[in-house]
DNA sequence: AATTAAATTTAGACAAATCTAAAAAATTAT
DNA sequence: ATAATTTTTTAGATTTGTCTAAATTTAATT
């Protein structure tokens, strides 16, 4: 019982709708997949017939556990080929998404378990996002607000505590966001203060008090 | 200007066809792919407007440079891969052309010239089969098969033509593998058998069948 | 509650790749 | 040179995934 690539993007882009927004929407799932609406209607039909997807319609949908699992299967290859390209082959991580948005249907599983090795059973992605295990578990990763993270090493914005919008409204003038990738370049001890690099933006500085409310996750 | 999985197979079908037997029919393309023969018409009907081909009806085909110039970039992959397979991922010799049938279909001309380089730009394959470069190149590398070798001579298993299951059933138990370094002691006209020393293990007799399909080469 | 707007689904069409069955052309045998 | 056989091509369907335009359902406004 195979699943065709197309099926398996529809699935996968499920997923993260469901984990970030909690429900998923056709449209939204259009928006994510460049496509239209009906597309997307036709699918489900489809994913619904194939038990991957619990869906009535108008009412909404989400994953069967099945779904599920396939989901957790192409994300694992997805994030494993990505750290391949950047610990091996010397890609910079933000041109991996794409080439890794290919790999991710090569359905040998040996191959992926045989990575998975080579890369010594890594926990997390070039943008540290976990890396699901051969059996479709997921780590939990770890957060750590900005005062803690190691110098020089990249890492995603994942949660900020304090959401006031005071605060949002700073971070956004500073170019932070949930998802921002940022390296921590130097800490001062002094008052906490950190300086952040951003791609694409001159360096900036932030006080003690905002980096311990801004969460990161890295590892690896 | 993309070219789908399916036509990539095609062509370099054809590519290897064209190799081995001089011609190609619909019929033995048909075989080759594991389809049927007016399903092949279809197809090369639409590789000849893209130009990929030269065809006429009921006349015959070959590929136009650019077709054989995708067949050398799909075949340049596919080794890559294979190597990849066996000396990184330690998989055996005779299971990476499976993996790599689909592997070679990813379209990242960056990826494989990393590839390459990561591999220490290879000449040939697990099978010994030579990877053509970048710009399509192909090594040539002067191969004779064990019926046409001179008595006494050191050479190097460099190929093997039929890698079919049994075959390499077969040269497994012999002893013979690809870099075995081997001599032709003897050879009977009468059914062009051969006798061969493989140091270290007593000698062997194959027959003229198997031995025209092992080449060797002199150096490396 | 009635109207308007937005989201979702259906109807009908299309391109790609494949198939079966039948027709046409080329080969081989008589 | 005719007839029989094989090879190749066409005709017509099917499956998968997509699209536009129109219809339907749900949600938001007045
Ligand atoms: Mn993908
Ligand atoms: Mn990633
Ligand atoms: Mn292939
Ligand atoms: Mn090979």
């Amino acid at each position: 019982m195979k699943v065709s690539s197309s099926k398996e993007d529809y699935i996968k882009a499920i997923f993260h709708l469901q984990e970030e927004d909690g429900i998923v929407t056709t449209n939204a799932l259009a928006r994510q997949l460049d496509t239209k609406a009906a597309s997307v209607t036709d699918m489900l039909k489809k994913l619904k017939t194939q038990k991957f997807l619990l869906y009535e319609k108008y009412k909404g949908f989400r994953l069967s556990p099945e779904g599920r699992k396939i989901a957790l299967q192409i994300i694992r290859k997805h994030r494993l080929w990505e750290l391949f390209l950047v610990k091996k082959l010397r890609f910079g991580w933000e041109e991996v998404h794409e080439v890794a948005e290919e790999l991710e249907h090569i359905s040998s599983k040996k191959l992926i378990d045989r990575l998975d090795e080579y890369l010594g059973f890594p926990k997390s992605d070039p943008h540290g996002d976990p890396i699901p295990d051969s059996s479709g578990k997921v780590p939990v990763k770890k957060q750590m607000n900005l005062t803690e993270m190691k110098l020089n090493i990249p890492a995603v914005v994942s949660n900020i505590s304090d959401q006031s919008t005071e605060m949002l409204e700073l971070l956004s003038d500073k170019g932070l966001a949930l998802g921002t990738k940022v390296e921590v370049k130097k800490r001062f001890a002094f008052d906490n203060s950190v300086e952040l690099k951003i791609k694409n933006l001159p360096a900036i500085t932030i006080s003690g008090n905002v980096a311990k409310n801004v969460f990161v996750t890295h590892e690896e």
